[in-house]
DNA sequence: TTGTGACTTCTAGTCCGTT
DNA sequence: AAACGGACTAGAAGTCACA
């Protein structure tokens, strides 16, 4: 069958890019918690349309702010970088 | 009672805020590489003063930068804001 | 409730140095 | 090799109107 070229046994190292990942990890975990983007933007202290650009990997955030929203979501700051 | 007269001083404190996480993770995996400031610098596409700045927790990076720092250093962005 | 483009303000980031 | 400073430019922060 051959459905298309298969990532074959050991490539497990090209890691998406950091804005993907937080992006990702950023609208997981606001769904956990059933946050909006305003709760959660209000909680982190900044504005609602700058988290909607940061889940649309639109800006490139500042780790000052990236810690913000880690307080917000009460995770380490490291996790909101892990691939999931 | 007296439970323990600690330093109150400053950090509200879990986790160490995440610019000292990032500082101590470079210089530390710097310092295992055996680059200069400069080195690392040039490898990531950075200014040296900028790195040099980042690792005394003077200067808020952005994303994109950090990313840049783990692919010069080798290692996962989310190790360089872990708890070392 | 969320996505997006555009805009202004302010700082991240560069580049020239000296200590 | 690293800390530190000044002056400059690129780009993040923050906000808005509207889809």
């Amino acid at each position: 069958m051959k459905p298309e070229s298969q990532p074959t046994t050991t490539t497990p190292n090209v890691e998406p890019s950091a804005r993907e990942l937080l992006a990702r990890n950023l609208v997981r975990l606001r769904a956990e918690r059933r946050f909006s983007q305003e709760e959660l933007a209000y909680e982190a202290g900044l504005h609602r349309t700058f988290v909607a650009h940061v889940e649309r990997r639109m800006r490139n955030i500042s780790l000052d702010n990236i810690e913000k929203l880690a307080l917000a979501l009460d995770v380490p700051i490291a996790s909101l970088l892990e691939p999931s």
